[in-house]
DNA sequence: CAATGATTGTAGAAATATTACAATTTACGA
DNA sequence: TCGTAAATTGTAATATTTCTACAATCATTG
């Protein structure tokens, strides 16, 4: 399937992508979710924030941002809110191991 | 080498990577660049932010900040700022190429 | 209806970023 | 060494974005 495998890894670099981390305001915008919305849902404990220092700004990473997107699709599928996020939360699960293992894979490619 | 292709593809998402925009103070923070020389490199027509409206600030895409840390790279190595300007556009197509075949791919494999 | 879940509103303060003008530093050929 | 253009850096005043905290509003369901 994919004709040029290197470049396609170098294109990717996780490390870089596992960086970069947003501000609420594109967060918003990105997903749809009001940023009170976000907010909340991280009160409760659905959401993380990369926190990088008291007194700061959140920031989502690329996961974080994912995951939003699926507790909003579930929302709409009538899920409750807590049920959507036991549900996003097997699934983050799988994702987050393909990320490692992404990962992983083109550290060692890469330089 | 990849046993899992459909996770892959659904993990990496490039619609959602494009549309993943950070603020300045997050790319200096991964690049090691100081706010000031981005805006600098932007002036001079080297960077290309990604501004949402008049009056508002500056945001930068994974490509950006991946060419930033290219010019970073050579400006190390001695070049000259117009030299890196130069050389890293011509990586950066190669570049872009591979981006937008890989949205293609994913674009049709995602839903 | 009451109670719980989910969302939304907002004021005032804090954090980030912008522009614009200017100074400083560096590289290098005359 | 001097001049000069390139490159970087400093910063004050202003603008934008985000934060917290307190509270109100809907919706669902027993």
């Amino acid at each position: 399937m994919s004709t040029n495998e290197p470049l396609d890894l170098w294109l990717l670099d996780v490390e870089l992508l596992k960086k970069l981390v947003v501000g609420i305001g594109e967060v918003s915008e990105i997903t749809g979710v009001p940023q009170r919305q976000i907010r909340y849902w991280e009160e409760k404990g659905i959401i993380r924030a990369v926190k990088e220092g008291e007194g700061t700004t959140r920031k989502y990473d690329y996961l974080s941002i994912k995951k939003i997107l699926l507790v909003k699709e579930l929302l709409d599928d009538g899920y409750t809110l807590d049920a959507a996020a036991k549900k996003v939360e097997d699934r983050m699960r799988t994702v987050t191991e393909v990320f490692k293992k992404l990962a992983d894979r083109t550290e060692t490619a890469n330089e």
